[in-house]
DNA sequence: TGTCGTCTGTGACATAACTCACACCAGCAG
DNA sequence: CTGCTGGTGTGAGTTATGTCACAGACGACA
């Protein structure tokens, strides 16, 4: 059930924010103890109200976490790629999954059951800290995406969005800044809390006034400044 | 500078969701280098941005977590009341002030020292734990804020505000389940992310609709029933 | 008890964003 | 190559909600 070689599990899990600080020996039986999942375009990963037995490291792929409404819509809370974790909340409170989650590519992770991601809590206080600020970090970027949607019209949240995606993904490609979204506009859309169409206008809108250019699935960021004024 | 009773300060820690399994031998250290401060109405307790030095705890009062926009607009993350703690998130991860808080009524605080705080994180598994559950707990109660801004209309978004006041602070008077609301319409407003204008008109439709009634700053609740149903 | 500032009520008006409806395009499966 | 399926582009019409502009009410304090 877990042919990943142990070396690359331990070289991942080293990379990821909450293993980082580990020492190799203590990783090594961490990795023994994962189970490597794969889950194919689309799939569903965990649903929201399920109970929680493990804790996601990502190990390729990328992974859309969100919740839905009565009413079918979607909003999507974050979406994650290697080197990541997913499924913190249940972990910390030992509650049922707050979200859903699904992967939007082919994406394969390596599950920790909660067992054993609590007594290396116990043990390791590296990781009760880590956990700690990861928990902070995730709080701030939800404050953050509450207060966008109450002060920012969809232009602005939109704006903010891509310039945050070129911020971390963004390649220049001879001087210009490129993005490969790798998303649907619809996912898109479900980001930024707006409708699939609104957001297909609002695109062509940012190109019209040539603060960005469309191609494909890329965006290619023309005016960054102009991008980053439009966000605030 | 903290005129406080010590066996006061024991009991009010011991009801939080932070500090109450710990020894009353613990505890009395911790209130010993608790400073009390008291804020008058209005006043601002911390600003986003701030350098975080301090956990606080409430002792008596009324608080609004909120963040402002660039254009002046207030979004309240959270009102607080006793027993209850803030400054969380500065805590967990080192950062500044992630939102700012101000006193709605007059209120006092027990302000923990930083240092004291990581301290006894270190010393007491119990509080590390509390610190962990209470992070995610806050964690679902943002997700299911940013959740409701976007599936929600703003009449939703307003009974489900009175239907969880209700429940938590709500008295039945002669068989009526009454609402002291202790706040504004303005902050009412800040709460779902909707004007004050909007709001006031909702109430009085909700009213109309026979489902709530108002008086004063006081909210009965007739149809307790058709106020959980329009909150879906 | 009067006065001022804050809070509340209400209307007219503007507009962002949604829904519905449909056409087009591209990539994949047969 | 051909036909689907899912993704993208675009318009018309509707509606929720914000803004502006007041008036009246209440309560706190002089």
């Amino acid at each position: 059930m877990s042919p990943i070689p142990q070396e690359r599990a331990v070289a991942l899990l080293q990379s990821t924010e909450l293993f980082g600080g580990l020492h190799e020996e203590v990783l090594r039986t961490v990795a023994t103890d994962a189970i490597e999942r794969r889950f194919g375009k689309g799939e569903v990963i965990f649903q929201e109200g399920d109970p929680a037995e493990a804790l996601l490291v990502l190990v390729e792929g990328i992974v859309k976490v969100y919740v839905v409404s009565a009413r079918g819509g979607e909003m999507v809370l974050a979406t994650l790629r290697p080197p990541g974790s997913l499924g913190e909340v249940s972990l910390l409170d030992g509650g049922p999954r707050s979200a859903s989650a699904a992967a939007i590519e082919p994406t394969t992770v390596l599950a920790l059951a909660r067992s054993t991601f609590l007594g290396l809590i116990d043990r390791e206080r590296s990781v009760a800290d880590a956990m700690l600020r990861a928990s902070g970090h995730l709080l701030r970027r939800l404050t953050g995406q509450t207060a966008d949607l109450v002060f920012l019209d969809l232009e602005g949240r939109v704006a903010k969005l891509l310039a945050s995606m070129a911020d971390e993904r963004g390649v220049r490609v001879d001087g210009e800044l490129t993005l490969d979204l790798g998303v649907t506009q619809n996912d898109l859309a479900a980001m930024v809390g707006g409708s699939r169409q609104s957001v297909n206008q609002i695109l062509h809108a940012l190109a019209a006034k040539g603060i960005i250019r469309l191609e494909h699935r890329t965006v290619f960021v023309v005016e960054e400044d102009a991008l980053r004024r439009r966000a605030t």
